[in-house]
DNA sequence: GATGAATGAGGGTTCATTCAT
DNA sequence: AATGAATGAACCCTCATTCAT
């Protein structure tokens, strides 16, 4: 009885229920609609389409639970022809997570030099964080889920060094605001870093693209809780 | 290259950097140590020993990732013989979330019938979410990490009765606070309750017991977050 | 550990070493000027050219450890492309092996009907496939390591059939010898026979055409061996 | 049709020509037996048992061309339940090669220490290696056919260090020898060595055990062609 | 309570080969 | 002649689990 209970995966039918809050689900209809659109977009063609989708199963199914057969299965193909275009089924999360982080990074640098003040950076660094989830909300919820795990071999070394860097910004924004008066001090940046950190990555969790709730709403009523926090000023 | 990546499992070092903020982590010497206590405190002797063993494994390591080999070996015996206390590897993630699950509804409904007001039942679930963290933190960081994988099969669907039970307990709360103009009304309950859930149980990743920081330390800034935002009151 | 150690072909780096001895072994660049010169000889162009680029692979790594892409690479290729040329990896060595065997049998049969005594036949039979070596030093390898493979398959059967008359040839001379007085009588024609044809074989496994020693100059000592043993006669 | 040539291995029947002279084969029947043997003899039981399976197939098919379900299959067991026993394939051909190189190199010194000249010395090194196909037979077959494809590997580096000092030994003795006026001087020992050496290893390929020919008869005899020729003195 | 040998299903990966373009 | 995508079978290995001792 027992017996079975890893293999016997449920049927990948998506619960719309609110536990799984699953905004990185994608039925495969949807899967090839993108695909499609990673083709035209001028993607390296097949390449992309197929990263999308393994992409999009590592998000839902986790990484270790996703295995080559499901990704070729949902590609319409067998499992070898996946090792035509990629290596190994780690080499697809790697390029998965490095565009990604080389995105993010980039925005990151871009922000900070724009920004007229840490208020005004922190907002926009959130701002910007729910807006990749437009783009790269599978590689989000991978990096994740899958960064303690995966951030254990040398190959995937550059995780940690990304999670370190990311830290870095968001705390000198966070110091500076602070010394500028416009942040209390009664906070520790380290500490107040996680929490703006865990608040804006862990809405790919449950954020639905197709649902009523747009990035952007979400990332105004984030922005007005730190802001102003939940409780009316008396 | 490729060359079995994912076998190839890094030494179970623990690494100290803030990547990995692994709060959760545990040598085997740590283990020991807490097994040790398990049994003599009186649980049902080796079970609850080999339990937590697990527990840790899972919560570090992921469940998938983790063998009962590697159970087995930080127990001190083969893999084998784990199934003289235990039906299967998931028969012990279930016990161990079964407990964690129960104490946690029990505390909510506790919360609930002693607090006075909205606030200060937000406030007092928030304090406790941290202080389970003292005694379930390997459950809780599985609850998280897990939930996903293990509620897809039909054994573990508590999990997401238990999510949606925690859901209606604290939205009702945030309901009654901002009926009763406690919270701001430019809030959606539910996307505040998603905020601080997340807000909360994401500390486990990262919470570290031996360090110098206290469960409660965090829940005091997190609750003044909460309270006053982030932001100076102009 | 165990980690995909077949894969992980090491570099086709080729060591000098006693070891390896690989008098058979050929750079890519050795390669290109062989199939040049192969192709102006009037072969069918391409095709010999590949046939010679897959026979120092064949010789160099073994048949089964040699792949099509190997091969493909070493042209300059892709894997499918070579299907134009031949109908499958077998084809290859056979064509190799086919054409080596033919040669050494026209060989042998002159050598006997031109030899004035068996002393002489004998000496010139193994001067004569040391001379081989210049020609068919894949091929010879090709046929020593992987007779025992390829031979089992029905296709192949004219290897063993190669082997049994080569035996037969050498044996007959052997023989001769005897009767006539002029080889020891102490000494079993098929286990001497044996002896010789181990002794000529082998040496492709360590010959080097580009070293100091030239094929003739082993063959002499060789014969030298043959003829008065190595003590020195009292 | 050429399609599956490299999978449908002829059935693993013995041939008994001359061709492939197979001295190692083994009919499962006769594995069973030796591997009993093992067990009683003392050996670390099932693990000998199974690394005599291995290595008779890794001699008679080939190490690449073996499988570890040939093996598991010759053995009566699952494939996966070899590894149980062993870590991979290669740690299999790893334990059977160290042994006999072990034993190999004890005997090479224990031979140097007690021979009274270098005459004795070599025909005492030629009766031992001859006797060592009784004990090593498989071995020697693979330590000579595969150390060109496993001598790439780090892992296996020993194998060119073991035939470096193999060399080094023999040469001695035969320099020794020349020197003493004991060896012809037109001979260069280097070839010499290389000569005797094959000749004593290459007779793994076709010597049967259980045929007529014992391996003191075919040492016997390669000895006498040594020291006198196989041409009569005049 | 534990061992050690084994199972059986499945996992990632390789590779000879095919074929439309 | 060659490409590039795909096939399909096999390969080495892993791992949860069972069971006789």
């Amino acid at each position: 009885m027992a017996v079975d209970f890893l293999r016997n995966r449920p049927p990948p039918a998506v619960r719309s229920g609110e536990f799984c809050e699953d905004g990185v689900v994608a039925s495969t209809k949807r899967l090839t609609a993108r695909s499609r659109a990673a083709r035209d977009s001028g993607g390296s063609g097949r390449r992309a389409e197929l990263l999308a989708i393994a992409g999009e199963l590592f998000a839902i199914r986790g990484f270790l639970a996703t295995t080559v057969r499901d990704i070729a299965d949902a590609a319409g193909i067998l499992s070898g022809s996946l090792y035509h275009h990629f290596d190994s089924k780690e080499s697809m999360v790697d390029e998965i997570l490095r565009e990604f982080l080389d995105a993010q990074r980039e925005t990151n640098e871009q922000v900070l030099r724009e920004a007229s003040d840490p208020r005004a950076a922190i907002i926009e660094l959130i701002r910007r964080s729910f807006g990749a989830m437009r783009q790269y909300r599978a590689a989000i919820a991978i990096f994740q889920n899958e960064s303690k795990y995966l951030g254990g071999f040398e190959r995937f070394g550059y995780l940690q060094q990304a999670a370190e860097d990311f830290e870095r910004v968001w705390t000198r924004v966070l110091q500076d605001g602070r010394s500028a008066g416009v942040f209390r001090e009664d906070l520790d940046p380290k500490v107040t870093y996680r929490f703006i950190r865990d608040m804006v990555w862990t809405a790919v969790h449950w954020y639905d693209p197709s649902g009523t709730l747009t990035a952007d709403g979400i990332a105004d009523q984030y922005i007005k809780i730190l802001c102003g926090g939940i409780v009316l000023r008396e």
